[in-house]
DNA sequence: CCGGATAAGTCAATATGACTGACATAATTA
DNA sequence: TAATTATGTCAGTCATATTGACTTATCCGG
């Protein structure tokens, strides 16, 4: 079960160490992943005046459309003051509308306009293009580690059950 | 005339669409594997009045003693101005040591002082802790799989360069 | 050896994204 | 009806980042 790698010479020392080295660096490619991973994005951001918190409201939204503010506030992990600002602007500038909820109409139920459609699309792909390139690069079986290895680093059991399988068996 | 519903064998429509969906997964799976992976030492830094940044700081230079302000500002890629209010406390609060360059008497090269290895050692830890979790739980295909795909998110080459495989066959 | 380039540091002003705390409103639910 | 919940808002603060201008010390090429 805990046989990472099967080394007949190396001490239980080399061992532990090389593992150490190993999350260590890790650590410091999500460092450098994420940083080039969002650096396109802030760019077109900045055309607009808005920040990376925007690109994440409306990211969010367009996966999830009709979800409640509160949804939002959970998965971004922020308080909803600091999210209003965000979210404010975005509707009022037309990206993003507001509907009602039905059945509990306290809520009020995001959804992105056409607008909103479009900024999404224009800043999803930059990043679509980069983790797509990898992910061809890499193949599939990498792909398939790739997502298990950031399911395991994600804390909340409820987030990681976001992430059905890419194709999951129908039938 | 793409039908949609009876086929064994997907199309490439289909298939083109699966990839995208894919993609767009791994582009959230960064989004809270990387909050998530922040969360823990963002806690810790609380308590010394820091703030992620210093973490970054402390974090390079304890990778990478002896390297100068500038090779730290081009892999942060900050402005020195933002670098030297982080770097300035570090150094005052007597966590982080600076050394005149021998050759080139102009750089200061970094290093941590013991304290700083103590705090370097303490916001690492949780970090470790979750990413060493994921890569056991997940297995050693599963990593190598997971620094594929994370170098190929890069976008520089030198940064990629610092990645030379986890344990490279010495003789 | 002089002058330009480089490494580092600094002052000032500004923007963004986050926080805490307090409070308001409307709707749901017990 | 009363408590709770979903959302929104006002006010103040902090950390991180920016641009732009400038200084000091040092290095290096002509």
């Amino acid at each position: 079960m805990t046989d990472i790698i099967n080394r007949p010479d190396a001490s239980d020392g080399d061992e532990r160490e090389a593992r150490k080295e190993a999350v260590r660096q890790g650590i410091e490619l999500l460092f450098f992943a994420y940083r080039d991973f969002t650096a396109e994005p802030d760019a077109i951001l900045a055309e607009y005046g808005f920040g990376r918190a925007h690109h994440r409201v409306v990211h969010f939204v367009g996966r999830h459309p009709h979800m409640t503010v509160g949804e939002l506030l959970g998965i971004l992990r922020i308080t909803k003051q600091s999210l209003n600002r965000v979210l404010g602007q975005l509707v009022r500038q037309g990206f993003i509308m507001q509907q009602r909820g039905a059945q509990d109409r306290r809520q009020r139920l995001l959804l992105l306009t056409e607008r909103g459609r479009e900024l999404e699309e224009r800043l999803s792909a930059p990043q679509r293009a980069r983790v797509g390139a990898a992910y061809k690069k890499a193949g599939a079986a990498a792909v398939e580690g790739f997502r298990k290895v950031l399911l395991g680093i994600i804390a909340d059991e409820d987030d990681r059950r976001r992430f059905a399988p890419p194709r999951p068996p129908r039938r």
